[in-house]
DNA sequence: AATGAACATTTGTGATCACGTTATAGTAGG
DNA sequence: CCTACTATAACGTGATCACAAATGTTCATT
């Protein structure tokens, strides 16, 4: 894969954005918790201009929330956006796979395999954080397959505002019994030229994903009882001080 | 409808964000048309500050281009654009009008009815403007009543891309015989709790208009010959000057 | 110890400025 | 009449400042 850009010639403000982009796609940070320019600005040692633009990009992309004060906030998802959210990608991603299967070339499909493989390790050894990453990573090589910009950053778009949640709920998710290796069967569809199954693997995927978390995750609406938000936390009593927002030296 | 908020009490930049935003999907802008910070600023009486950041905003929903200069630019559409485009809405706002249908009453009934009586009057007066202006109304009364901010948020950012190049294929589109009037059947079958037959008929229209305007209207990669994009003005030649960006007073 | 008022800090917003780059118009040369 | 160059104007970017609103903290009072 090319470099996308080089980060150096671009503009402080992208290079922000990008960043910001990045780490709530991966679920770096929290639900809830706030993201002031400031702090930002003098977490990359720039002024408070390029944070300023970045956040309110990212808010314009409903990535994150904002207080009538104007602070943006990692959003906490109610039941109903959460529903919302599933139902826009049951509806987007298999769309774009769809576009992306007839482009599917042999090296793409060994570095599909490659990640599907690491996915499955990772699975068997407990590791949440790679397996979500394994599932990330497969899901986006198809989706840059496509060839449709709009589509992706749509899709990414949306990926943002859930994967502070989804990051939260990783326990929730290794935990589930996998019944068989969906993305393996998505791609064994594409290696047979059978784009549709793949497309429909996909969306039957993803909606019983959202009904499943919808069962087992914790919701902003959620009547609060013993901590509401703050059980799921990584079993090991990870109660470190908050990240800092973005660190610069990654 | 009620207001949406009162704009006095928003931040110059939110408001700046909402005109343009407004302008683009009403197609007030011409593709290729150059928006500069400090031009629209001036229009509105206001410092750079707002200007910029509305208009970064707006480069993220991808609703303008960015040249490399980092000025904006009212986007022209390439083939491969537009069909994304078509793609995208053929999937988008079907969906929002499947979960709209069970939540629409009698009220929005007789107002829908009248913006598909005040459409086949344009029609029929040859008014394209107020024949493009209906059939918005219509399908916006619908994505409003699906009641999915994300969904709907994302629809009007597809509008404000194609807007420009809508507006300017009016002409071709008012030209279209229409063999039946297909907000009329989509109206009839939401009469009789046809959901689902609403959405059908929707995605026809999109997919089918798509198809006539890709082989009607020129496209920025299309080989130019007479002018290229400049044939298919109004045929009244209306040469005037291109519009102010924005006008302070609306 | 719990409550509330006063203070200090932090926050977003908008304006203004300096800097280097890009676009534009005018002019000289072919 | 067209092209190439140059000077001037306009542009985007990022930093800094002033201001008002919101937030968090401290301390006195009950």
């Amino acid at each position: 894969m090319q470099p996308v850009t080089d980060l150096d010639s671009l503009s402080l403000e992208e290079t922000t954005y990008r960043r910001l982009r990045q780490a709530l796609m991966e679920g770096a940070f929290e639900p809830g918790q706030k993201l002031s320019i400031r702090r930002i600005a003098a977490a990359l040692g720039t002024s408070a201009m390029p944070a300023r633009t970045a956040l309110r990009r990212l808010a314009t992309e409903q990535a994150v929330d904002v207080l009538p004060s104007g602070t943006a906030i990692v959003p906490r998802l109610t039941r109903a956006a959460f529903r919302e959210l599933g139902t826009i990608r049951a509806e987007l991603e298999p769309l774009a796979l769809r576009l992306a299967a007839p482009r599917i070339g042999g090296p793409r499909l060994s570095e599909l395999e490659a990640i599907v493989r690491d996915g499955w390790a990772a699975r068997e050894a407990n590791n949440p954080e790679e397996v979500l990453r394994a599932d990330r990573d497969f899901l986006f090589v198809l989706y840059h397959a496509a060839d449709a910009p709009m589509l992706l950053s749509i899709i990414e778009a949306l990926w943002m505002r859930r994967g502070p949640h989804f990051w939260d709920a990783r326990w929730i998710i290794i935990g589930r019994v996998p019944a068989e290796n969906r993305h393996a069967e998505i791609l064994d569809a594409l290696r047979a030229g059978k784009g549709d199954e793949a497309s429909a693997e996909l969306k039957a995927e993803i909606e019983s994903t959202t009904a499943y978390l919808l069962e087992q995750m914790p919701f902003a609406d959620d009547p609060v009882e013993d901590g509401g938000f703050d059980r799921l936390r990584s079993p090991a009593g990870s109660t470190r001080k908050r990240r800092a927002a973005v660190g610069p030296s990654g």
